[in-house]
RNA sequence: GCGGGAGUAACUCAGUGGUAGAGUGCCACCUUGCCAAGGUGGACGUCGCGGGUUCAAAUCCCGUCUCCCGCUCCA
């Protein structure tokens, strides 16, 4: 109970933070503000972006068995027919007036209409007996009360219309997940780059569901940004991808962490599985409310590929001419190849990130202020370094705005501040997350050194002007 | 969608029918030679929004929106 309410404070801290920084906003905040969405302020812009850029570079910049796609989010309406989302994701819903839960219609406990059964009110063991009628041929599955809500249909994907007449046949969606593109287009993408199987499509973008409910800041929202790569492999080679990529995903969170154990994988039991997966793992975080999902690692055979030729009447198989055709011996083997599907949350990294690098320090002097130190990881920060001039005088502000300039052209995001006292400044910095301070001061005009000072450890190192972009590239691991 | 809690300054919050407050932050100038603690001056509130009761509403009533916590689904 106390870890509740500590999470509670927790997530209210990094909230509160991300809106005084400029993090993340409420959307449309002086409209009264938007369900579920958010806005990502001057610093939630670099964060984001720098973990999406990161993520390219490991999947695709580091490997060469996987290109890149970025497809719209608009896509013809039976690829979702295809996929499965519109049947999955419109289900009847029912509310039971009884006892309040929400339940699928169709999987409900079944019950002659027009008969009358008895139930305890509010679903309590110590609540009344009552009697009612069926109307429905079902009860709630949880009470067995027949008094229910009308059934709703809850269709989770967006629904808008191509074209600016409004019309039955000009129904589209805007896309519940990033994947099915990279099934769609499969055939282009391994044709055009002569791509040999085992190989991957990845893609960044936002997505949309318009889920039942949304919770946790940005963890579970209505529209969202989404990571994800879809590896084509032979069948049969699966499961040893299936431990290659658990193993490269995991690993790339804990290296951005300053608690890697608050990353774990979760293999799902076999009743978890959906229909067309033989295996899955979840990357769970421990958030301030518990372990929840980060990213879902799905082996889902050939069933996307195979929905999407069945639908489409196009062959999306691939022929390797060096392998016998199992069946018949031959020389030459056609098939669908299976696929495993690391699939990440963009915007859930964001808040793991801001949950693992927020930290209070408490003050080391009496009477002073604790300290609330963002410890992002340098090349996730979204200013690499800031520049001060010691004081606002004998010249420092221009020498300073000229080093400034030095990191600008070097593509290294930097900021100037000459506002307040230096201590200020620091720690404006420390709950911006900006690993570096450059400080200068009267020194710098007579020798040419600058002090350097590290966000985690408050430590200050004089080094050279000239060597200070190099410094800090090195210190982002730049450069070797 | 249902149940519970909450919305007052940029942030954290006080204010239970009678002139909207505090701390922090913010702006300007001075000061300041290294970790939010100096001085002087200053700006900022449709009290979430709409309606009602009242001589009078931040405060009471109704509606609505948003956020948080549970129930459900997923990245």
């Amino acid at each position: 109970m106390a870890d509740k309410q500590a999470g509670e404070e927790k997530m209210a801290k990094v909230v509160s933070l991300c809106k005084r920084r400029g993090f993340i906003f409420p959307s449309s905040e002086i409209y009264g503000g938007l369900k579920s969405c958010y806005d990502y302020g001057p610093l939630g812009v670099e964060l984001k972006r720098n973990v999406m850029a990161e993520w390219w570079r490991a999947v695709v910049y580091e490997r060469e068995d996987i290109v890149g796609l970025d497809a719209s989010i608009m896509m013809h309406p039976r690829v979702w027919e295809a996929s499965g989302h519109v049947a999955g994701f419109q289900d009847p819903l029912v509310d039971c007036r009884n006892c309040k839960e929400r339940f699928r219609a169709d999987k409900a406990p079944r019950a002659e209409q027009g008969t009358e059964v008895e139930y305890l009110e509010g679903g309590k063991k110590g609540g009344k007996k009552l009697r009612r009628v069926v109307e429905r041929s079902y009860v709630c599955p949880v009470c067995g009360s027949p008094d229910l809500s009308e059934e709703r249909m809850f269709n989770l994907m967006f629904r808008t219309n191509l074209g600016p007449v409004q019309a039955e046949d000009s129904t589209i969606y805007l896309r519940p997940e990033t994947a099915q593109a990279m099934f769609v287009q499969f055939e282009n993408v391994q044709a055009t780059m002569s791509m040999k199987v085992p190989f991957g499509i990845a893609q960044t973008g936002k997505s949309f569901r318009n889920e039942v409910t949304v919770e946790h800041f940005i963890f579970r929202s209505v529209e969202f940004e989404q990571m994800e790569i879809e590896f084509f492999v032979e069948p049969g080679t699966q499961a040893e991808w299936m431990d290659h990529w658990t193993k490269e995903r995991v690993g790339w969170y804990r290296r951005y962490l300053n608690k890697p154990d608050d990353v774990r994988l979760r293999r799902h039991e076999k009743d978890e599985l959906a229909h067309y997966a033989d295996d899955c793992c979840d990357v769970e975080y421990f958030f301030p409310w518990g372990w929840d999902e980060l990213e879902g690692i799905a082996s889902r055979t050939d069933y996307d590929l195979r929905k999407h030729a069945e639908h489409s009447g196009k062959k999306l198989s691939y022929f390797d001419q060096n392998k016998p055709d199992p069946a018949t011996g031959k020389p030459g083997w056609r098939y669908v190849p299976y696929v495993v599907e690391p699939s990440a949350g963009a915007t859930r990294s964001v808040l793991m990130l801001l949950c693992d690098a927020y930290d209070e320090e408490p003050a080391t002097e009496p009477g002073g202020e604790p300290r609330v130190v963002l410890r992002l990881h340098p090349r996730l920060a979204p200013y690499k370094v800031a520049v001060f001039p010691l004081v606002k005088k004998d010249g420092l502000p221009e020498l300073a705005r000229d080093v400034v300039k030095r990191f600008y052209k070097a593509g290294i995001h930097a900021r100037y501040d000459e506002q307040h006292s230096i201590g200020k400044r620091y720690r404006r910095h420390d709950e911006a997350g900006t690993p570096y301070c450059l400080t200068i001061d009267g020194q710098t005009k007579e020798d040419g050194t600058v002090t350097i000072r590290d966000r985690d450890t408050m430590k200050q190192e004089r080094i050279s002007l000239d060597a200070a972009v190099r410094v800090v590239r090195r210190r982002l691991g730049e450069e070797s």
